[in-house]
DNA sequence: CTGGGTATGTGCGTTGAGGCACAGATAAGC
DNA sequence: GCTTATCTGTGCCTCAACGCACATACCCAG
């Protein structure tokens, strides 16, 4: 399962990377390396999808919009998955948008051809699944820390998840775009990053966010941050040399 | 997909009930009819998994716990669906508890006779699947419900998604219960009841919960219930022929 | 170097929900 | 019938987060 087992480090997703050579050569030739502008949307709700993507450097928040315009995030994708789960799970679509939350690379395939492959049952079926289950716990979690936790508990976790999916100690985001995320609003984030910024965790500065002090960061998260950490690892296992 | 294409009508799961006459007769010999008590723990947190339940007329709420004990409900399954989706996702186990929250029966089956079948790739699999998408939304739902409304519309909301998956109009449960499915105070839901009984919606005396009321329950409730049963019905086809 | 747009800071008043304490009310057992 | 355990009702204080209004700070384009 390591990245180096069959030399295509280079592609950087690690549910491509973990895969047997053969099913690999299979999909290589339907990969297609796409760039992703930060904001853009990939799905709309409800919408018909055609590829699957595979982010490399990007990462990907699915979210939900309500009625009244108010959105909030549901699950954070990354080099560690994939996103259009709906179309191997059978639904075709699902009532989620998903937005390009860090801008970079990504592999995207067309449905058919991932699904001819899923539907071989090998490992390819096996690792979508099981990374489905990983995400499965995200969301259940997001779920219960969206009742129980606080803002700058959330705060801190999600900083620390879309710092493990980026390559740089600096996010480029502003505060209400993290409002739109955690369903909060914008002068609460900004409260909350205060807070975080006197502590010397984070700094800021119109919309570019520091990652000072993560392992103050992590003292600080809810149990959330760890659990969804840890279940992820213990199905996927720990193919990420990140950071502590 | 209708409840009598096979003559299993008796079986009351829907997953079941929507088999192909082969498939089924293939599981039947490890299907073995349980009754499930209230309060009954399925499965505890990260704990090993030997079989997986068709609820039929029991339905059971998939709960979080958090370290300082509070807890929250993610989902609910009763006879549409299947628990321990964990075993065919790949991961042997999940972070959660499953809990009997409505007596009742259920067929379970030995975890490797269900594995077998799924690994055929047939319309098992194909309906487990697209369950799972289905419990996905309704996780998501969640996430964002617990996030955006009140109280009150979330108890609404409770109140609907577990009549749905109840067989009569009286609802066995204590306002204590109710409040840690929705992880809030006691007093809060103890509030929220009095407000939709002044209103004509329920009736309540110790531990019994009388739906009076649908329709206007219905146009109480926030846009989350509707969503997670169209979705619900999209995915796996109206089987049921319920209540407005 | 200046003005307009965007991002962030701050100050209100309001409110839903939490924590706690205890008072009724109802069922179940002796 | 009476006691006890369990459920529900109420009051009071506190607080996190909201809504809104507006001030300041920063950045870039001209």
């Amino acid at each position: 399962m390591s990245l180096t087992t069959n030399g295509k480090e280079a592609l950087g997703n690690h549910l491509l990377a973990a895969l047997p050579r053969e099913e690999f050569e299979r999909l290589r030739p339907n990969l297609q390396p796409v760039s992703l502008a930060l904001g853009k949307v990939i799905y709309e709700s409800g919408e018909q999808m055609d590829y699957v993507y595979f982010p490399t450097t990007s990462h990907i928040s699915l979210l939900y919009t309500m009625i009244d315009g108010s959105t909030a995030e549901m699950g954070l994708v990354g080099q560690e998955g994939i996103v259009g789960i709906a179309l191997f799970m059978g639904g075709e679509t699902t009532p989620n948008r998903a937005m390009v939350q860090g801008a970079g690379g990504a592999f995207r395939m067309k449905s058919k051809a991932m699904l001819d492959e899923f539907k071989r049952g090998g490992e390819f079926q096996h690792l979508l699944l099981r990374y489905t289950q990983a995400l499965i716990t995200q969301i259940s979690q997001t779920a219960v820390c969206n009742r129980l936790h606080s803002v700058e508990q959330r705060l801190c976790r999600w900083l620390l998840m879309t710092h493990d999916l980026t390559q740089s100690d600096e996010l480029q985001m502003t505060h209400e775009f993290i409002s739109n995320m955690l369903g909060v609003r914008r002068e609460g984030v900004t409260m909350a990053a205060q807070r975080l910024q006197e502590k010397g965790m984070i700094s800021y500065v119109r919309g570019h966010i520091h990652i000072l002090d993560r392992a103050q960061l992590i003292a600080h998260v809810c149990e959330c941050y760890e659990v969804v950490k840890s279940e992820h690892d213990r199905l996927l296992g720990k193919q990420d040399a990140s950071r502590v």
